[in-house]
DNA sequence: CTGCTCGTGTTTACCGGTCAACACGAGGAG
DNA sequence: CTCCTCGTGTTGACCGGTAAACACGAGCAG
C-alpha cells in the first residue's frame, strides 16, 4: 500500500507538503494541493493512515463504552441501547467514533492480564456503563491513565475524582413504594434481579441482601424500604436474569398461595421483571390492578404500550447517555474534573409515572 | 507518561525485552518478567500504547460498522440493534473490537472529502449496513483498501469482487402478497418507506417507484408485484419514516373511504408500519383480521406481542450480523474473497409467520 | 574437546504519520 | 536601497511500539 513519502516522491514535494495538502490546505497553493491529490488517487493512496496519525498527534479520535458481559448481551438490553443512543448523539457530534468494550467480569486468569479488550482499545476515553463495584473493566480502564467516568456503577468513592453519572434510584423506588403504601398495601414482595453477578434466582436472605454487588440494585432496593411501614421487610426474590420469562416464574411463585396471603402488590426492580408479573397474574387470573398493583422501574418504550399499561419508574435513559458523553468529552477535551469545567457527580432525577397497574388492595 | 522505553531503563534491560514481557512470557525468564511488570506497574506504565502496536503491527483489533444517518438513529431502530447483536456476538467470540460509524448520506461538502469518520477510523476492516445504492460511505470505505462487507445494500455489481449479505427480501415479499391473493384479496394496498432518502410522504407514483434508491425497498416491492394478480398495481403509499406513528398517519389516509372501497388488506414493508396500520385500524374502529388483513416484515420480537398478533415475514437479523461478520473477519485473516475462503456473496431466506392479522377479506 | 542447540537478551530497522523550526524568494514599507 | 513580512516549502526529530537478525554462555551429544 503506499504511503504519504511515496506520493511525496511521486509528485516531488516533501512529505510534510503531502501532509498538509490533506490538514492544511492554506499551507500550500491550491495547485500543488490539486496535483498532490490527484496524484494520490492515481496511486490508490488511502489517505493518511489513522494509526499513524493518531500515534503522532496522540488522539484516538474515539470514545469507548465498557459493558458487563457480552456486547451481544448489551444489545438485548434496551435500557442499554437507550443509553447508548444518548451516547452516540452526543458523540457524533463531536465528529468522534464509538468502540464497543465487552468487559467480561470474570477474574484474571492469567494472572493480571484479563480485561485484554479494555487495555487494547484504541480510544481517547471510558465510559463505564454500569458495572459492579469489584469490576475488573473499571481497574483496567482506570490503569489506562485515559479519563473515564463512571455510568450508574460502581459509585467511586467520594475523593476519588472519577467523575460519576446516575440516577436517583433510592429516590425514584422511594417513589414507587411510597405510592403503593399510600394506596393502602401492606403485603408488599420485590422482584430482584442482579443482586450478584451469580445469576442466582430465588428468595433472597438477610445476609445476601446486606451484600448487593450492584450499586443500582442496592439503592432500589434501599429506596423501597425507605417508604414502606417502618421495620416492614417485604420479601425479596431474585429472578436470575432480567427478562420477562424470568420475571413470570419468579412471579408465579409470589402468587402461588391463596388471596389472603399472598402479595396485593409487587414492587420490580426493572420493567421487564414487572412484565413477567403482569404474564404471571394474567396466567393466573389474578386481576391486575383489582387483585395486585405492579410497578416496574425505567419506564422502557414498551411500558406505557402494555396491558394494562404499566405504573413505572421513569429514568431518563438517552439523557443520561448524553451527559456522561459530554463529560467525558469535556475530559478529553481537557477539563479538569471537579475543577471548574466538568462537575464531578452529575445526579439525574427518577419519577413516578402511574399509569394503570396500580390501585388499593382488594378488601 | 511513562513509555516502554523507561520502563525498560529503569530496569536495566533494552525496551524489546519490555514488550516481550507483555507478549511473549516465553522469551525470557519468569523472574525478570515478574520484575519488569512490578517497576512498569511503580512508575504507573499503563502498559504497550494500542496506537503505537496497532502501527507496528499493521492491525487495529476492530472492525467497523457503517450506518446510514445518525447513531442515534440506528439505536432507534430494532432491526439494526438486532444485527449489531449478531455482529457483536462474532466478533468478541474473534477477540476484536466493534466501531461504530455514523455516515451521513450527504453529499461532500468540501469536495471530495465528506465521510470523514470513514476515513478515519481505526479499523481492519468495515461492515457496510443497510446504505443506500449511492452512499459515499460505501465510496470511502472502499477507498481505504480494506476489506469490507455489504449487508443488505447496496448490491454490488456482479464480479464487483465485493462480498455481500443479504436476505431474500424479494421472495419473503411474495410469500407475503400470496398469503393474501390466496385468501382471495383483491384490493391490496402497500405502505412503503425509503423510496428515497429525502423522506417524502404521500402516494408514491410510477416514476418515483421506478427510481427507489434502496436495494431492499426495491426488492420487497418487486415480491409483492411477483405475487399479485398479474397486472394489479396495488397503490403505495410512502410514509416518510419508519415509524408506527408515520404508519399510522399513513393508514389513516388509506383506510379513510367507505368500506366497499377501501382495501381489504395492507402489505407493510416493515413491522413497525404494520404496527401503526393496526393502530389506524383500531382507531377507525376497523376490524382485524375481519375487515383488514395486515402484514408486516422483519418480524422484530413487538410483532408476536402485539394485538392481535402480527402476521408478518421472518427474516433473520441476528444470524445476518453474525453472518457478516464472520465473513469480514475471514477477509481480515487473510481469505480472498469468492476464492476458495469466503464466498462473494451469501443470502438468507426470509419465511412468512402467519399469525393473526390475516384473515380472508370480508365479502 | 568440538560443535550444536537452546534459552535469554540485545541491536537495529522499520511502521506511517505530525509538527516545530527553519529556508528562501518576492513584494511592500520606510 | 535595505529590511521585514508573508507565502510556500523543506528538514529533521519525534510518536511508542514490534520483529527479524544476531550475540553469547551453558548444557550436552558425539
Amino acid at each position: 500500500m503506499a504511503t504519504l513519502r511515496d506520493v511525496a516522491a511521486a509528485v516531488g514535494v516533501s512529505h510534510t507538503t503531502v501532509s498538509n495538502a490533506y490538514h492544511r490546505p492554506e499551507k500550500l497553493s491550491g495547485a500543488l494541493r490539486e496535483r498532490i491529490l490527484r496524484t494520490a488517487r492515481e496511486l490508490g493512496y488511502p489517505g493518511p493512515n489513522p494509526l499513524a496519525a493518531g500515534l503522532a498527534t496522540r488522539r484516538a479520535g474515539a470514545v469507548g463504552v465498557l459493558f458487563t458481559e457480552a456486547l451481544s448481551y448489551a444489545f438485548t438490553d434496551p435500557a442499554a441501547v437507550l443509553f447508548l443512543q444518548g451516547v452516540a448523539g452526543t458523540s457524533e457530534l463531536a465528529d468522534v467514533g464509538l468502540t464497543l468494550i465487552p468487559a467480561p467480569p470474570e477474574s484474571p486468569s492469567a494472572g493480571e492480564w484479563a480485561s485484554d479488550a479494555v487495555r487494547r482499545a484504541v480510544v481517547d476515553g471510558f465510559l463505564a456503563y454500569s458495572l459492579s463495584d469489584d469490576h475488573p473493566g473499571v481497574v483496567a480502564a482506570r490503569a489506562r491513565g485515559l479519563p473515564l467516568v463512571v455510568v450508574d456503577e460502581p459509585e467511586p468513592r467520594p475523593g476519588d475524582g472519577v467523575p460519576f453519572v446516575y440516577v436517583d434510584d433510592r429516590d425514584g423506588a422511594r417513589q414507587a413504594a411510597a405510592h403503593l403504601a399510600g394506596l393502602g398495601h401492606r403485603r408488599v414482595a420485590v422482584l430482584a434481579d442482579r443482586l450478584a453477578a451469580d445469576g442466582r434466582s430465588g428468595p433472597a436472605d438477610g445476609a445476601r441482601l446486606g451484600a448487593v454487588t450492584y450499586a443500582v440494585v442496592r439503592h432500589r432496593l434501599a429506596g423501597y424500604l425507605d417508604a414502606l411501614p417502618a421495620g416492614s421487610r417485604p420479601p425479596v426474590v431474585e429472578c436470575g436474569g432480567n427478562s420477562a420469562e424470568l420475571g413470570r416464574a419468579a412471579a408465579l411463585g409470589l402468587l402461588a398461595g391463596p388471596p389472603e396471603e399472598r402479595p396485593t402488590a409487587i414492587l420490580a426492580i426493572t420493567d421487564r421483571l414487572a412484565e413477567g408479573a403482569l404474564a404471571a397474574a394474567r396466567e393466573l387470573g389474578v386481576a391486575v390492578p383489582g387483585e395486585l398493583s405492579v410497578v416496574g422501574f425505567d419506564d422502557l418504550p414498551p411500558a406505557a404500550a402494555a396491558v394494562p399499561p404499566l405504573t413505572t419508574v421513569r429514568q431518563p435513559l438517552v439523557r443520561k447517555g448524553e451527559v456522561a458523553a459530554r463529560m467525558l468529552l469535556d475530559l478529553i477535551a481537557g477539563a479538569a474534573p471537579g475543577a471548574g469545567g466538568a462537575p464531578e457527580r452529575v445526579r439525574l432525577p427518577a419519577e413516578l409515572v402511574v399509569r394503570s397497574t396500580t390501585a388499593p388492595p382488594a378488601r
